[in-house]
DNA sequence: TTTTTAATACGAATTTCTTCGTACAAATAT
DNA sequence: ATATTTGTACGAAGAAATTCGTATTAAAAA
């Protein structure tokens, strides 16, 4: 699969791996917090997102009601590539080292990757 | 600064950033090995970074160099910024782990990243 | 039942990004 | 000196992404 959401659709995604499953109107109000667009391009782009094969929707009653088709982590997965590959030269550790550096993680969220780098450790051996 | 560089953008700052100053022929060639686009379209670009004040340029002879104005550590900064924000819920440790789950870290870059953690802690304290 | 509201469909304008052709100038080779 | 090569400038075409207006239909309210 080698489909990537623009920025716009990447916007919409965000919304619906939220909810879950939403409706134009739910995602157009959510993005109308930050943002400041019409309903109908929102309504356009879940649309072309349709068509691109990016979210299915439910068409039963009149409102349809949309899911995503493409994962969370499928769009970090892809995310981490692109940036690797862009800026980081490919080295894994510097984007760890400056992620960690740059937004202040907290002890829990540090305990969690001391223990998979752990974890990691020994299937090495 | 709000700059943010398009695709076509960060890959010539990719070149210039390995080499530190370029000709456009120095960043053409390096882009042709893997693409396939042709001279003055590199050319255009690289003026209209130029415009953008992305880069600087040194025009005293006739083949210009550039130099960039827009540093990998701020490219690297607003890259994580924004897949955190959109693919990673703003959770560091999330794209950490990911990171490190899917691109195999070498044992020295596990080592880096702990001492790295370790450091982390002691200035908590 | 009639009116108003809320939804989809979709063409088309707009904007942004990318690509290229052509004109011209400077340096280099003949 | 002249021709060729190598460079910049830049308009404009092309492509991709975004935005919006209008038509139409379904549901809800009056």
């Amino acid at each position: 699969m080698d489909i990537k959401p623009t920025e716009s659709e990447l916007e919409i995604l965000q919304v619906i791996w939220n909810k879950g499953q939403c409706t134009v109107r739910d995602v157009h109000e959510q993005l109308a917090k930050t943002k400041d667009a019409g309903y109908t391009t929102t309504l356009k782009l879940m649309q072309i997102m349709h068509d691109k094969g990016l979210v299915e929707r439910d068409t039963t009653s009149k409102t349809h009601l949309y899911k995503a088709l493409f994962s969370q982590e499928q769009a970090q997965s892809n995310a981490l590539d692109k940036i690797l590959s862009t800026v980081f030269k490919g080295s894994t550790s510097d984007l760890v080292i400056q992620a960690l550096g740059q937004h202040r993680a907290s002890a829990d969220e540090i305990d969690a990757i001391k223990s998979f780098l752990n974890k990691f450790d020994q299937d090495k051996k």
